[in-house]
DNA sequence: TTGAAAGCGGTACCAA
DNA sequence: TTGGTACCGCTTTCAA
């Protein structure tokens, strides 16, 4: 049967279709009884109001910038591709979209952030690097009513709306355990990221460094080394770290800077004797993994992670409702046996269907 | 600025909107110069038709059925949970969802289809059990016009439309690379699945038998067992298995009935002795993560199966998009470092974004 | 406080 | 082959 509109509801009271709405909503200059009436009439006749007359009729549009680092495009793009997707989801929605991009996290950020001031979004996505260096640029584009939710990391004292990034503690520990039930013998590992400033980039290790303590007894652990992202940085840490004797048993590459990692193994013929567990998953680590010369990577998920964000945005812009502030996506354990799934879509971009959802 | 509408393309052609309209959906009587002349406006207009406008006009209505068996529930509710998500977020659509039940894969799904051979669906989710059982009826029903869409398992040389499932293949073969892992010492292993003529659950020991036999070669395979889903035949088999002396050092429970058996190695006191790796997430096997007595489950993430099953079926009988014939989650490796973040959604209901996509 | 009516963009029908 | 127009359900403005 054809579902109930306010005109059967205006019918049924013989009232107009007017009145009905301005009940239904609330507005004011609704005398109470008739407003009871309307209420009680819809319920009974079970009104569910039709989004898409709804939507033509008020043909919103929306304005989202978008402020994500150029440095690990192999993260970003597929996240800029999942707010695209979310994008083009909302039907009925006239989305604008403006990406903006900066060097790389906690590096011209704040600049980018200060030119476009002028800007007037209705709401931004941003990753953001060191949260006392971005935090009041945020609190201060959210003071002018902005809505702003923070992707890939946060920024948790800062009046974003949301946030939204993989489970960064979770990731660390399962590089703990995985590490803990592969290497027996007695030794230490290593761990390299970005820099501890980064809020997701201290989780991950927090999360290492506990359930290691827990379940790995054996295995100490060195200080963190932070690369920054650069690729020449990592290449001159991990070669320094791999010529002391003893060696470590493992590295938790803990960004997805890990390709000069694996090349300083590499050179010290060293695969094999060092555990490595990568994070993320781009074309030069395929090999890596399908030889088993890395032990797992963590796949933080960034289409998902970008469309999450945009929808939850989007969500809360349209329709108003309050947004999770936290949203942890469970990272992917990606092993030798379980490649294939996620290969896929390195050249492609939906990973919420077949890897994710 | 405003998105331009077929009256934009109409009015710069000095046309009516009734021809751009056909001349758009390439529909019979229009001269191929006027024809032409509208796609080259549309096109250089940037026209993108109003969704929200196309879908009040035309309201449509859909009528789905769903065909799930009742046993299993902790896989199949949120199976279930994931199809109406869907369905909500169709907006502007009217879908009415008619959930059947039959007993058990494989045992009722016949009866129940011929039963609702009167009504009239415009498509239909099953989850097949014997495919050579089941297929030709699915056969039948897609002759009559509905699209059927398989989900959970697989009716492969069926006339179904698409399927959706996790991927069993890669979820065996990760079983074994994880037993590869952890066990060093040589022996065998034991595998415990519902039906081997049930595709999903063949699929998986496939998967687990050809990675055991690569990555393993210490680790030799037991006959698959078959417990039909019957936590008491589970039981009996998996104590008469446990009394073998050796025992096995790992179990592999490819289904979501894996209780029985930890209840026959806690009663043979066998934890730690023997690793074991199950499958899917429900209340009563988290204490077992959490205390290590299990090394991982592989969960097949039921809620995304059915939001994605119900949203491919929608697309394609309301937009006409030729679905993907088959999709394959990636499983995701639930360990004890990870499971926090899947035991919110055993009493809620979207692994979507927090676990997902 | 309420009623009446315009109009969002697209589709489909009838008339020309 | 084309033009003109009613209508889908909702919101909003103007009048009463």
């Amino acid at each position: 049967m054809k579902p109930p509109s306010i005109k059967d509801i205006a019918q049924a009271l013989s009232i107009s279709i007017g009145t009905v709405d301005r009940a239904l909503h609330g507005r004011s200059d609704v005398s109470p009884s008739t407003r009871a009436r309307v209420l009680k009439k819809a319920e009974q006749l079970g009104y569910r109001p039709n989004l898409a007359a709804r939507s033509l009729k008020l043909n919103r549009r929306v304005r989202i910038g978008i402020y994500f680092p150029r440095d690990i495009a192999s993260f970003f793009d597929p996240l800029r591709a999942g707010v695209r997707a979310a994008a083009s989801a909302f039907t009925g929605v006239n989305v604008e979209l403006v990406f903006r991009t900066f060097p790389r996290l906690d590096e011209g950020d704040l600049e980018l952030l200060a030119t476009d001031a002028g800007e007037k979004f209705d709401g931004i996505l941003v990753a953001p690097g060191n949260p006392d260096h971005i935090g009041p640029a945020l609190n201060q584009i959210a003071s002018r009513g902005v809505a702003v939710v923070c992707v890939a990391s946060d920024a948790p004292r800062s009046e974003r709306l949301a946030s939204v990034a993989a489970h960064a503690h979770a990731s660390g520990a399962i590089a703990a355990e995985l590490f803990s039930r592969t290497i027996r013998k007695p030794g230490y590992l290593a761990t390299i990221t970005g820099e501890l400033t980064t809020l997701d980039h201290a989780e991950k290790l927090r999360g290492f460094a506990a359930n290691l303590a827990v379940f790995a007894p054996h295995l100490s652990l060195l200080p963190a080394l932070e690369s920054k992202e650069q690729p020449e940085l990592a290449y001159r840490q991990a070669t320094a770290l791999l010529s002391h004797t003893p060696h470590p048993l493992g590295i938790y590459v803990s960004t997805a800077n890990s390709i000069p990692v694996l090349r300083a193994l590499e050179e010290k013929n060293l695969f094999g004797e060092v555990q490595v567990i990568a994070t993320d998953l781009f074309l030069e680590l395929v090999p890596y993994i399908e030889s088993g010369k890395i032990l797992a990577t963590l796949y933080q998920r960034p289409f998902a992670q970008g469309k999450t964000a945009l929808e939850l945005l989007l969500r809360h812009l349209l329709n108003g409702e309050p947004p999770d502030t936290i949203t942890r996506l469970a990272p992917h354990i990606i092993l030798r046996s379980n490649l294939d799934l996620f290969t896929g879509y390195l050249a492609e971009v939906d990973d919420t269907a077949n890897t994710g959802a």
